[in-house]
RNA sequence: GGGCGAAUAGCUCAGCGGGAGAGCACCUGCCUUACACGCAGGGGGCCACAGGUUCAAACCCUGUUUCGCCCA
C-alpha cells in the first residue's frame, strides 16, 4: 500500500485472501501447550456437514473470532478449535435422497456401500465449511481440526457408552417413543416440535358390554380406536362414578375393555372420559401400565396400519382415520363432531407428524447426571450470558426425562452392543467381543447408531484428546466460553455440561454466551422453504468479510434476534470505506521517514486538539476493553464506529488539516498524532475487522510483523510523558471550539452562505478566560467554519446588523450588513429563548427542592447548578439581543 | 396452562435510576483535493397503557394490552 497510488474506494476482494494466506503461513492461529501463558480456549460449535454455512453461523463464528483475536492480542495462549458434526439424521437423509435420485435405496446398496457414500459426502462438505470459515477470517487452529466421527472422537463416544452402561446409566428397553415415519427412526423428546393444527374432535359412543347404555369419549385420532385397551375417567368425576369397573365394547372392533379411574384424565376435556390406547399415546402408555392394559400396535413404523387393524391393515394412517370415522358414523357411534385446534408433534428434521410407538431402544438415565449439572449452574460455576438463559436451562434440566439415544440409521456411531443368538445375552464392549459369556460366538452387533448429540455432548473434551490424559486436555480444559444460539441449549449445551461433569469431573466451559437468531427483514426465520436465506459468501463477495462481520455484531444485544437489512450492510461498507480514506489521508500526509517504526509523542509540541484526541482514545480503549470483557460486543463496535467517524474523522482530521502545511513543529505533532491514534484505533478494531485493519496497519508506522499478534492497546499506552487521561482541560477547550464552530455553521446555513464562501464572524466571549481560549484557537475556528475575518472580543458592544447565536461561553455573530430581516431574526431568537427558559425553569425548580439538595449525590447537584448557570446566561443574553433588535 | 422476551423518531434498533440517542429514510445547502460508499445544517418522539416506589423513572416494582419465542 503506497500512499501515492491508494485507490479512493476500498476493495476488500484485493486484500482479504492475501492476508489470510499470510496469517496461515506464519502460523499465528496455532496454539501450543504453553505453561508460561494463560490459556484461552473456544471449541467451535461444529457445523453440520449437510450443507454450507448460513448467516447464523456467520454471526456465531464472528463472535468467537472477536473473542479469540482479542485474547490473542492480550497475550493469552489462544486455541480456537475447529471441526464439524456428522449430523446423523440429516446426512443420512441427504444420502438417501441422493440414492433415490439414482433410482436405488440404502437396502439395495447395503450398509458398507452406504457408508462409503456418506464419507464421500463428508469429504466434500467438510471442505466447503472450512473454506467458508476461512473466507470470514476465522482464526481457527486448523492443525487441530476435528470431526465427530473421526477416530479420536469415535473412541470417546464408545468409551462413554461403555462407562455409562457399566454404571447402570444406560439401559435398553421397550418404551413408547417418538417415531418419525418419514425418517424411519425414533427421535428424542426434544426433537419433536409441537405445533397447533386445526383438526377434528370426534365424540364416539362406547356401549357398555351389558347393553345398558354407554360412555362417550372424545378423540382427534379415531384410527387409534383400533388399538384401544380401555376407557378412563377421573376418579373424582361424579358423572362416571358408576361406570368405573364396568366393561365397554370398542366400537366396530368388538373388543371388551375396562373403564378405569386415573388422575391423568382432565375432566374438563371433551366428555371427561377418554379412550386409552397404550400403543400410540404417551399418556395412555403410562396409564395403561398403571392399570395393566395391554399394548396393541395398530400403526407400524411405515405410518401404515398393521395386521392388528384387521381389514384396515396396510392402509395409510390418515386414510384409515377418514375411513374409520366414516364407518363409525355409518354405524351410529358418532355422537357429534367438532372443529378442534390441538397441538401435534412434528419431526424437527422433516416436519412429518410424529407417531408415538412402542419400540425397543437404548436410553440414558438422566436424573443422576442432571443433578450435578443443575448445581454447577445454580452455584455459579457456569455463567450464562445473558443470565436469563440459565433459567431456560435449569427449567429443562430439573424436569428432565430419560434420553433416547438409539437411532434406526446407518450413518453415525454404531452402538457397541452385541446380542448372543444362542442365549440372548447382551454384551457391551469398547472392542468387538470374541464370544458371549455363554461361550457362543454367534454374536450380532446392534444395527442402530447413536443420536448425533451423544457425540457432540463430548466435544469440549473429545476434541482435546479424551479419554487419553493429554497435555492439551490438562492445559485448555475447561474451555473459556461457549458461543451458541439459544435454540440448541437443550440439544447441546445442557448435554455438554452433564457429560463434562461426569467424565472430566469438571465443567466444560466457564461462560455460555448466547446469541440471537438472524431473521429476514420481515422478522421471519430464514429457511430453505421460504427462500429468504442470505448466503454469507455472497455478502463477502459483494461487500467484504469485514463488513459482514461488523453488520452481524453491531447494533444488537446478546441473546436478541436481529433482522437482516441490506441497507445496514451498505452502512458498514461505508464505514470500511471511511476507515480506508481516513488512512489514505494519514498516509498521504506522513513523511517518507515515517514509514516503519512509530515515533514517540514525548518530544513533540502537542497542541490542545492532539491532547484531546489522545484523551478520547484512552477513554475509548478503556471502554472497548471493558465491553468486550463483558461480552457487549455490539456496544464495543458502536463505540469504535463513533470514535473513528465522528471524533477522529469529522473533528481531529479536519483540525489537523489546518496544520499540515504549517511550520515544522505543529506539522510534526499533527502527523505523529494522526498516525499514532489511527494505529491504536486499528488495533482496537482488529478483532471486528481483521482484514482492513491489517492492510492499513502494515502501511502505517508500527511495531511487530502483524496486527494479528500486536499488543492489545492500554489506555495509558505511548502517551507523552506527564500526560494523564482524561485531559479535562483539552476536552473543555475542544468542546468550546466545537460549540462555536457549530454555531457559526448553523448561522451560515440559516442564510444559505455556501461553505466555500468566507464570511465575517464576531465571537464575543462571556469571560476573560473564554476569550483567552478562543483567541488561542481563533485560527482553527476560522478554518473549520470559513469565518474570515474572525474577531474574538470580550466586553465590547454587540453588532446590530447580525444574526446571533448563544453557546456556553460565547456569543456568535454573523454580520449581514443591511440584509438582516429583523422580524425573522427576532422570531428565531425568541423560539430559542423560550426553549432555554423552559429548561431553566425545570432546572431551577429542581434546585429549589430541599429533598433534592439533601439526597442527591454531590456530583449530580453540581452538574445541575452548572446547567442552570449556563441557561441563565443564555436566557439573559438572548433577552438582551432581542431587546436590542427591537430597539434598533 | 407455565415461563421468557419485545413494545423508544417513518423504518431497524441501542440506552435500562440523574440532560431522549444512532443508522437508514426525509428536508436544505455543498463535487470544500481522504472519502458523494462523502461534507455541513435541519425537521421528527405523552420512551405501549394504568398505578406505585423515589428528591428524581424510558429505566425499578405491580397490573393491563398487543406481538414473538420456549415448555407442557
Amino acid at each position: 500500500m503506497r500512499a501515492t497510488d491508494i485507490p479512493r474506494v476500498y476493495d476488500p476482494t484485493k486484500v482479504e485472501e492475501k492476508w489470510y494466506a499470510r496469517w496461515l503461513e506464519k502460523g499465528y492461529f496455532e496454539a501450543r501447550v504453553n505453561p508460561a501463558r494463560k490459556p484461552y480456549c473456544i471449541v467451535i460449535p461444529p457445523p453440520n456437514i449437510t450443507g454450507s454455512l448460513h448467516l447464523g453461523h456467520a454471526l456465531n463464528n464472528t463472535v468467537q473470532d472477536i473473542l479469540i483475536r482479542y485474547r490473542r492480542m492480550k497475550g493469552y495462549e489462544t486455541l480456537w478449535l475447529p471441526g464439524y458434526d456428522h449430523a446423523s439424521i440429516a446426512t443420512h437423509m441427504k444420502i438417501e435422497e441422493m440414492l433415490a435420485a439414482e433410482g436405488t435405496n440404502r437396502y439395495e446398496l447395503g450398509r458398507e456401500r452406504f457408508l462409503e457414500r456418506a464419507w464421500e459426502w463428508k469429504e466434500k462438505y467438510g471442505g466447503t465449511i472450512v473454506s467458508q470459515l476461512k473466507r470470514m477470517g476465522c482464526s481457527c487452529d486448523w492443525s487441530r481440526e476435528r470431526f465427530t466421527m473421526d477416530e479420536q472422537c469415535s473412541r470417546a463416544v464408545i468409551e462413554v457408552f461403555v462407562r455409562l452402561y457399566r454404571k447402570g446409566l444406560i439401559y435398553r428397553g421397550d418404551y413408547i417413543t417418538n417415531w418419525c415415519p418419514n425418517c424411519r427412526t425414533v427421535i428424542s423428546d426434544i426433537e419433536v416440535e409441537h405445533e397447533e393444527v386445526e383438526g377434528t374432535l370426534w365424540f364416539v359412543r362406547y356401549p357398555f358390554s351389558d347393553g345398558t347404555g354407554g360412555i362417550t369419549v372424545a378423540t382427534t385420532r379415531p384410527e387409534t380406536i383400533l388399538g384401544d385397551s380401555g376407557v378412563a375417567v377421573h376418579p373424582d368425576d361424579e358423572r362416571y362414578r358408576d361406570a368405573v369397573g364396568r366393561t365397554v365394547v370398542v366400537p366396530l372392533v368388538g373388543r371388551r375393555v375396562p373403564v378405569v379411574a386415573d388422575e391423568y384424565v382432565d375432566p374438563s376435556f371433551g366428555t371427561g372420559a377418554v379412550k386409552v390406547t397404550p400403543g400410540h399415546d404417551p399418556g395412555d402408555y403410562e396409564a395403561g401400565r398403571r392399570h395393566g392394559l395391554p399394548v396393541i400396535k395398530v400403526i407400524g413404523g411405515d405410518g401404515k396400519m398393521t395386521d392388528e387393524a384387521g381389514k384396515y391393515a396396510g392402509m395409510d394412517r390418515y386414510e384409515c382415520r377418514a375411513a374409520f370415522a366414516k364407518e363409525l358414523e355409518a354405524s351410529g357411534y358418532i355422537v357429534k363432531v367438532e372443529d378442534f385446534v390441538h397441538s401435534v408433534g412434528h419431526c424437527y428434521r422433516c416436519r412429518s407428524v410424529v407417531e408415538p410407538l412402542v419400540t425397543t431402544q437404548w436410553f440414558v438415565k438422566m436424573k443422576p447426571l442432571a443433578e450435578p449439572a443443575v448445581r454447577e449452574v445454580k452455584e455459579g460455576r457456569i455463567r450464562f450470558v445473558p443470565e436469563r438463559f440459565a433459567k431456560v436451562y435449569l427449567g429443562w434440566m430439573e424436569n428432565i426425562r430419560d434420553w433416547c439415544i438409539s437411532r434406526q440409521l446407518w450413518w453415525g456411531h454404531r452402538i457397541p452392543a452385541w446380542y448372543c443368538r444362542d442365549c440372548g445375552e447382551t454384551t457391551v464392549s469398547a472392542t468387538p467381543p470374541h464370544a458371549c459369556s455363554c461361550g457362543s460366538v454367534r454374536l450380532e452387533q446392534d444395527p442402530d447408531v447413536l443420536d448425533t448429540w451423544f457425540s457432540s455432548a463430548l466435544w469440549p473434551f473429545s476434541t482435546l484428546g479424551w479419554p487419553e490424559d493429554t497435555p492439551e486436555l490438562r492445559y485448555f480444559y475447561p474451555t473459556s466460553v461457549l458461543v451458541t444460539a439459544y435454540d440448541i441449549i437443550f440439544f447441546w449445551v445442557a448435554r455438554m455440561i452433564f457429560s463434562g461433569l461426569e467424565f472430566m469431573g469438571e465443567r466444560p466451559f466457564d461462560d455460555v454466551l448466547i446469541t440471537g437468531l438472524i431473521k429476514d427483514s420481515l422478522g421471519r426465520k430464514m429457511s430453505k422453504t421460504l427462500g429468504n436465506g442470505v448466503d454469507p459468501l455472497e455478502v463477502i463477495r459483494d461487500y467484504g468479510a469485514d463488513t459482514l462481520r461488523f453488520t452481524l455484531v453491531t447494533g444488537v444485544t446478546p441473546g436478541n434476534d436481529q433482522r437482516w437489512f441490506w441497507e445496514k450492510v451498505q452502512g458498514y461498507r461505508n464505514f470500511c470505506n471511511k476507515i480506508w480514506n481516513a488512512s489514505r489521508f494519514v498516509l498521504m500526509n506522513l513523511d517518507d521517514t515515517d514509514s516503519s517504526r512509530p515515533v514517540g509523542l514525548s518530544d513533540l509540541q502537542l497542541e490542545v486538539e492532539d491532547r484531546w484526541i489522545l484523551s478520547r482514545l484512552a477513554g475509548v480503549t478503556e471502554d472497548v476493553t471493558r465491553l468486550i470483557e463483558e461480552y457487549e460486543i455490539g456496544e464495543a463496535g458502536k463505540v469504535l464506529y463513533e470514535f473513528i467517524w465522528s471524533e477522529f474523522c469529522d473533528w481531529y482530521i479536519e483540525l489537523a488539516k489546518l496544520r499540515l502545511s504549517r511550520s515544522e513543529g505543529t506539522r510534526r505533532a499533527a502527523q505523529v498524532t494522526l498516525s499514532h491514534v489511527l494505529e491504536q484505533a486499528l488495533r482496537l478494531l482488529h478483532p471486528f475487522m481483521p482484514f482492513i485493519t491489517e492492510e492499513v496497519w502494515q502501511a502505517l508506522p508500527h511495531d511487530g510483523e502483524s496486527i494479528v499478534v500486536a499488543r492489545w492497546p492500554t489506555p495509558g499506552e505511548a502517551v507523552p510523558a506527564g500526560f494523564v487521561a482524561p485531559d479535562e482541560e483539552a476536552q473543555r477547550v475542544v468542546s468550546l471550539v466545537m460549540g462555536v464552530v457549530r454555531a457559526i455553521r448553523n448561522l451560515r446555513a440559516e442564510v444559505n452562505v455556501p461553505a466555500g464562501r468566507a464570511a465575517e464572524v464576531i465571537v464575543r466571549a462571556s469571560s476573560p478566560e473564554a476569550a483567552a481560549v478562543l483567541d488561542g484557537m481563533a485560527e482553527k475556528i476560522a478554518g473549520l467554519s470559513n469565518a474570515r475575518p474572525l474577531r474574538i472580543e470580550y466586553g465590547t458592544g454587540r453588532p446590530r446588523q447580525a444574526l446571533a447565536s448563544v453557546v456556553a461561553g460565547a456569543e456568535v455573530f454573523l454580520p449581514l450588513g443591511g440584509l438582516i430581516d429583523i422580524e425573522k431574526e427576532i422570531g428565531r431568537l425568541e423560539r430559542e429563548a423560550a426553549q432555554a427558559r423552559a429548561e431553566l425553569e425545570r432546572s431551577a425548580r429542581r434546585l429549589a427542592n430541599d429533598d433534592f439538595l439533601k439526597k442527591a449525590p454531590a456530583a449530580v447537584i453540581e452538574k445541575e447548578m452548572e446547567k442552570k448557570r449556563i441557561l441563565e446566561e443564555k436566557v439573559g443574553v438572548l433577552g438582551e439581543r432581542i431587546a436590542a433588535l427591537r430597539g434598533s
